[in-house]
RNA sequence: GGGCGGGUAGCUCAGUUGGCAGAGCACCUGGAUCACAACCAGGGGGUCACAGGUUCGAGUCCUGUUCCGCCCA
């Protein structure tokens, strides 16, 4: 046993002194690497979902973080080998833009450098900038293995990359073909389908007509994107389209390019959207292209990779998509060929990196076939395989599975794994290396979460079949944000299952989105999303991390405001001073060799362990099943509204000099106990605070982190004790509540009678030193004879009655009118159980039990009821 | 258009098989009691969104309506 130290708990506690001091001494003990900690067993794993090179620590970041390593140093405190694996991901868009940012204030293009020079430039930025974020991981406590760290792009995980693509290739998941995809004009690549986000706008819808060929009749389209009628090959109808059949067939005249297109009739089109034919542009909206390709049309491209209107957009060539939309609609209407515009929302594809309006662009691109991915990973999840927490995104998780898309994976632009494919002549191959001279590489890099979603493994040395992979995989749980689930959760099943044969993890854990106090999502534009790191430098790491997870809704958003940091920076000073109070009172005793059975525990004893046995049980019950921040809640309650309320005053008087030395002695065992078990339960949440305490009162162990995890001791679990005891605590409140209700002022000492059953009375005189302080009570007389003071305020609790006999100070009227009130609103439920009684079909249908309770609770409202009548009498009597 | 989640105190949210509606914050009153004023003690505050239904009994289960948020198309 290690002596404490409590002058370290100064007052008052400063979180910046206290979390400055502990990182460094875990770090160096190797208490976050893995495999480090003497005896410890059963791997628990978990990576970290990597932040982007670019980017800095945010809400959501912090509250990730703060789950993670909550989880991980629970774990590591019950015996289990922890490991948490940190690193980062390359993020190829968002990279790419910020350092094409900067050439551009510097007068640069990314062309102007080459490809090679470019790269140059990005790696420079990333080690002159990039991974601020992992840096900040340490001022949030988090325990991670540092010696691991990752990155994307290091040669071994690029050549997991590689290898990844080459097999997928070989077995036939992997093609290039021309299709039509989501397109940024301004990254200037492809993009996944869940890179685009869709936004409702209000936009218009134009009618337009079409001359049929030789007649002088028109057919009329409606169109959201007017400018793509200069690409169009066809008008299409439903082939059971009365209106039109006779139309199907023929030709029309395209307007403005004067082409002559044929009408088809094709089972896609909506004959209820606007008039029932609609244009088809093959090379500009994906639909079409399906149409297109099913009637052999030919496909028009209008638009340049920029969105800027092309050699085969006539007059309009040169101009943005969006001024040739008005001048193409200008041009129409002049010719007769608008019919109409209304308005009319749809919803639009943007960029989620730039926002810019998607554009649907024909173009070579490669792609993942996934259904046969999908398979296992959709097995998985029904299976129970993989379980989510909460339950419900499982069904989100396979809607997207079962309705999978192929995966576009190339990307046009230079940050990030190129593409392992070489090309001569018709020749093809994929290889990571050159295939040898005159072989020319493809131009593209791969989407980066291609690389990510072999993150749970590569991590760990795959593809070689090293020892950490054999331990390490798969891992424990997945905690990250349901934003991401098919970006990379999904995704990093099909791989686990494709790659490892297996699942990545057995349980995923889905945590809020952070969102400011209106409930909108932070963004750098609102300027909503506060400074983690200084929010930590005001209110400390601690108290950051225990409020986030305290206020952490289960399976719901988790609307922030930072006023509500103080929850946790209260509770580190509640927990702080609580410590002071259990040091400066130990005393020069050796708590350590002490045994619990040569103690002399009293009732408030046993009481305290009971309770403390009661919230391991909850804390650590809640824990296993993510319910986190209600383990927070169980905490903090047991701590600051049992152990510090009560048991502490309880304890006060057994501390003082001219107590008895055994119950001196057990009062300070206890205290000291409880608050390690505490400490405990609360490293975890904080870490920082709870290691400064822990080292500051006698312990066993070098660091709280490696520390066990209190178990919950059926031994000291004592409904007596706790029955016993919640009745001196309603005693103490009764008398309390009297106090106020005579308008006392708090400090006021009164004079108290209490009647009772005898073995009521024998409580109250057991524990009477320790109420009298608590209720402040000049005089504690415990009525054995029975008799009752004349004039007194009362109350009755657990059918003892409490009397603050005051004559003089308090005014009759007064109490008699509150104890009328305090009655009649006895009755109303004295009238609801009765008339429950009177039911026979309660009585006859409810369960036994639920009748035994409201028949004592009748009993126990009767008697309550005659003892304020008999108050009342009194005080009549008295006054008259 | 399809799916999911939510509506409980002024605010943010708990409420586990149906059985006495809770917490934190905010507010009001009292308090320099020796761990803590970042504290302590006490208090007020509710048509559990609405309408039906099941049940002895519904915040909880079922149906419908409505409002808010998210995801997918």
């Amino acid at each position: 046993m290690r002596p404490g130290n409590p002058e370290t708990l100064a007052q008052p506690y400063d979180p910046t002194l206290v979390e400055s001091r502990w990182y460094a001494f875990w770090e160096e003990r190797g208490v976050f690497r893995a495999g480090s900690a003497p005896g410890t067993r059963d791997p628990y794993v978990i990576s970290i979902p990597p932040p982007n090179v670019t980017g800095s620590l945010t809400m959501g970041h912090l509250l990730g973080e703060s789950i993670r390593d909550l989880l991980l140093r629970w774990r590591r405190m019950e015996g289990r080998e922890t490991l948490y694996v940190p690193g980062m991901d390359h993020a190829g868009i968002a990279t790419q833009n910020v350092v094409e940012k900067k050439l551009r204030d510097e007068g640069k293009s990314r062309n102007d450098l080459g490809r090679e020079g470019f790269l140059r430039e990005v790696w420079d930025w990333k080690e002159q900038y990039g991974g601020l974020i992992l840096k900040q991981l340490r001022r949030v406590g988090v325990s991670a293995d540092w010696s691991r760290e990752r990155f994307t792009l290091d040669p071994e995980y690029s050549r997991a990359v590689m290898l990844a693509f080459q097999h997928l290739y070989d077995k036939g998941l992997i093609y290039r073909g021309r299709y039509i995809v989501n397109w940024c004009p301004r990254c200037l690549t492809a993009l996944s389908d869940e890179e685009v986000d869709h936004v409702e706008v209000q936009g218009s819808l134009w009618t337009l007509r079409y001359p049929v060929k030789g007649t002088d009749k028109f057919v009329s389209v409606a169109t959201t994107r007017p400018e793509t009628m200069l690409g169009d090959t066809a008008v299409a109808v439903h082939p059971e389209d009365r209106r039109y059949a006779h139309l199907v067939g023929k030709e029309v005249v395209l307007p403005l390019m004067r082409r002559e297109i044929p009408v088809i009739a094709d089972e896609a089109v909506d004959p209820k959207f606007g008039t029932g034919a609609v244009k088809v542009t093959p090379a500009h909206d994906p639909n079409d292209f399906q149409m297109g390709k099913r009637h052999g049309l030919p496909e028009v491209v209008v638009m340049d990779e920029q969105a800027v209107m092309n050699e085969n957009a006539g007059d309009f060539r040169g101009l943005d998509r969006f001024e040739a939309r008005r001048r193409i609609v200008d041009a129409l209407r002049d010719a007769g060929y608008l019919e109409k515009v209304e308005p009319h929302t749809h919803s639009v594809g943007h960029c989620s990196r730039c926002d810019t309006v998607i554009e649907p662009y024909l173009s070579w691109q490669w792609f993942v076939k996934m259904a046969p991915l999908a398979a296992p990973a959709i097995e998985a999840a029904k299976k129970g395989r993989v379980k989510f927490f909460p339950g419900r995104w499982k069904k989100v998780y396979l809607n997207w599975l079962e309705n999978i898309r192929d995966w576009c994976i190339s990307r046009q632009l230079w940050w990030g794994h190129r593409i392992p494919v070489w090309y001569r002549g018709d020749e093809t191959r994929v290889s990571p290396d050159s295939p040898g001279e005159g072989w020319r590489q493809d131009e593209d890099v791969l989407d980066t979460w291609f690389s990510s979603w072999l993150w749970p493994f590569a991590i760990l040395g795959w593809p070689e079949r090293t020892e950490a992979l054999e331990r390490y995989y798969p891992n424990a749980v997945l905690v990250t944000g349901s934003d991401i689930i098919f970006f990379w959760v999904a995704r990093m099943i099909m791989a686990g299952y494709e790659f490892m044969g297996d699942v990545p993890f057995a349980h995923v854990f889905i945590t809020s989105i952070v969102r400011d106090a209106e409930g909108r999502k932070m963004s750098k534009s609102l300027g909503n999303s506060p400074d983690p790191l200084a929010m930590m430098d005001r209110y400390g790491a601690d108290a950051v991390r225990f409020s986030l997870v305290y206020l952490t809704p289960m399976g719901q958003d988790l609307l922030f405001d930072e006023k509500r940091i103080e929850t946790g920076r209260f509770f580190a000073n509640k927990v702080w001073n609580a410590a002071r109070l259990v040091t400066l009172r130990l005393g020069d005793e050796e708590l350590g060799g002490l045994k619990e059975s040569q103690l002399e525990l009293t009732l408030a004893d046993r009481w305290i362990l009971s309770r403390f046995s009661n919230a391991v049980k909850d804390v650590t019950r809640c824990l296993k099943t993510y319910r986190l921040s209600e383990a927070a809640n169980a905490l903090y309650h047991f701590t600051w509204n049992e152990y510090c309320d009560w048991y502490l005053e309880f304890a006060k008087p057994r501390w003082a000099d001219d107590a008895d030395p055994g119950t001196r002695r057990a009062a300070r065992w206890v205290a000291w106990k409880v608050l390690d078990g505490i400490l405990r339960m609360l490293h975890p949440f904080m870490p920082f605070v709870s290691e400064e305490i822990w080292q500051a009162i006698p312990h066993d162990g070098e660091t709280l982190a490696l520390a066990a995890w209190p178990v919950a001791r059926r031994a000291w679990v004592d409904a007596d004790a706790e029955k016993q005891v919640e009745f001196i605590q309603a005693l103490v409140v009764a008398v309390r509540n009297l106090r106020a209700e005579c308008n006392l002022p708090a400090g006021r000492r009164v004079p108290v009678v209490v009647r009772g059953a005898p073995e009521q009375l024998e409580l109250v005189e057991r524990l009477r030193d320790q109420i009298l302080p608590l209720a402040r009570i000049e005089t504690l007389t415990v009525a054995r004879d029975g008799s009752r003071p004349k004039v007194a305020a009362s109350a009755v609790v657990s059918g003892a009655e409490v009397f603050l006999p005051l004559a003089g100070l308090i005014d009759v009227d007064e109490e008699r009118a509150r104890l009328a009130k305090e009655a009649a609103k006895l009755l109303d439920d004295l009238e609801n159980v009765k008339k429950k009684l009177r039911n026979q079909d309660f009585l006859r249908k409810a369960r036994a039990d639920v009748v035994e309770r409201e028949r004592e609770r009748l009993a126990q409202l009767e008697e309550t009821l005659e003892k304020l009548k008999r108050a009342q009498d009194s005080l009549r009597v008295a006054k008259a």
